[in-house]
Parts: C-alpha cells; structure tokens; sequence
DNA sequence: TCTACATATCGGAAAAAACCGATATAACTT
DNA sequence: AAGTTATATCGGTTTTTTCCGATATGTAGA
C-alpha cells in the first residue's frame, strides 16, 4: 500500500470519524447486539450513526481496509469492522520517523 | 487548520516528495547559490526537480504552507521554504495519540 | 524608466473522489 | 424454494483535485 494511499485513507471527514469511534466501540455503539465486541461493529451501524446511504458506508470501510487501518469478520450476515491497532501503530511510528 | 486538510496536504506524491527534500537541502538540492541554505530552497529549484510547471510547485508549496508544514521567507525576487521541523512534530506527535 | 527574472494568481481541462440509488450476492428464516 | 436482511458492487452526478498555460505582481539591474 502506498503511503499517498494511505493519507487520502485518512483524508475525509467521515473515515476518520469512523476510525474515532471505533476506538471504543460500546461506548459509540451502545445499541450492539449481546454478541459482543470482539469482533467490532457492523456495517449497519456505523451507517446509522454516520448518516450516509449503505453503500457510501461499504465503500468506505473498504478504503480503510485497504489501508490497513482495520479489519473484517464476516459472521453469518454480518461483517464487523474493527481498528486493526497494529497497523495503525506501525503507520504512525512510520511518519513520525520518516515524514 | 483542520485535521482533514492536512491529511490532504499530504495525498499527494510530489508533495510529499518536496518534503522530503526539504530534509537535506545541501543533498537535494546541490546547486544552490552562496546564498546557503539556511532560509530554504527557492521556488525554481523545486520547480525543476519535481518536473512540474512553476504554477503548480507554487500552488503546492502554499498547501503545504497553509497545512503549516513548511515556513517561507522571501528575499529579493525569491522565495525561500524550508520545513518547520517543530510543526511537523506537533502533527506526528498529535496523530500518534490521537488516531 | 525599461527590461528581465522569480514567484503568485487566475481560468480551465481532465482525472479522481464523494456521494447516491439500484441491483447483486450471500446468509438466514420459514 | 421463497422471502427477508446485511453487505457489496455498479453506474452515474456533482464536487474536488491535479495539473497546465497565460497573466499579474514584485524585485533587481541597466
């Protein structure tokens, strides 16, 4: 993934709103179904929350997916999103060295 | 400034380029007049490494002025940017908590 | 003052991004 | 199998970004 990619990830409004709040998904997302947490939030929710259409959502999640920046479980009908804090660790150790 | 702007600031290959240039002038930028380099480097010379016109390296330099990440000091009939180190830190600094 | 040069700004063409609604796919329910 | 629900994908319109050429501005020198 190419670094400029990865800035126009974070370019928007919306996406980075959404990489906020799944920085504490309860508290974001108290209406969660009793499944849990553990695998993040699903689509439909974020799109409520976020007040776009399904498909603006999806595309999204997709961008910061492709960035790195979170990860995907498909459970049954559901996919739930998550911070991949791993990545983001590494993204933001890598510009504070290198930009 | 907001956040998502200079995330913008930074989409783009060619500024992100002139800013890393900017790290080492004397290396980057060899031609440079008895000047010396403690104010920058001058417009032109961005101009001619980075293979764009002159109209856009300006409009490029003023983004990256307006996301704070360079300082520009005019001198004559030139202009001279050099990247403000401190403000570059604040943003890393910033993200690595904050994202 | 006239000319030359460096940079900034303006107007626009082409490409990309931000959305949307419609439709497709995939999984669950009966 | 047929209907329902969640998500993904496709096609399109509008806005933004990328880059250009032309022109304006600002400074220096003859």
């Amino acid at each position: 993934m190419d670094q400029v990619e990865i800035f126009k990830a974070l370019s928007n409004k919306s996406r980075l709103q959404i990489l906020e709040w799944l920085k504490d998904p309860e508290a974001s997302f108290p209406e969660q179904k009793p499944n849990g947490y553990e695998h993040g939030v699903c689509v439909g929710q974020i799109q409520v929350k976020a007040g776009l259409t399904q498909s603006t959502i999806s595309e999204y999640l997709s961008v910061l997916l492709r960035a790195g920046f979170v990860e995907a479980t498909r459970m049954g009908q559901w996919t739930y999103y998550k911070r991949n804090e791993q990545a983001i660790k590494n993204f933001t150790e890598a510009i504070k060295t290198d930009l």
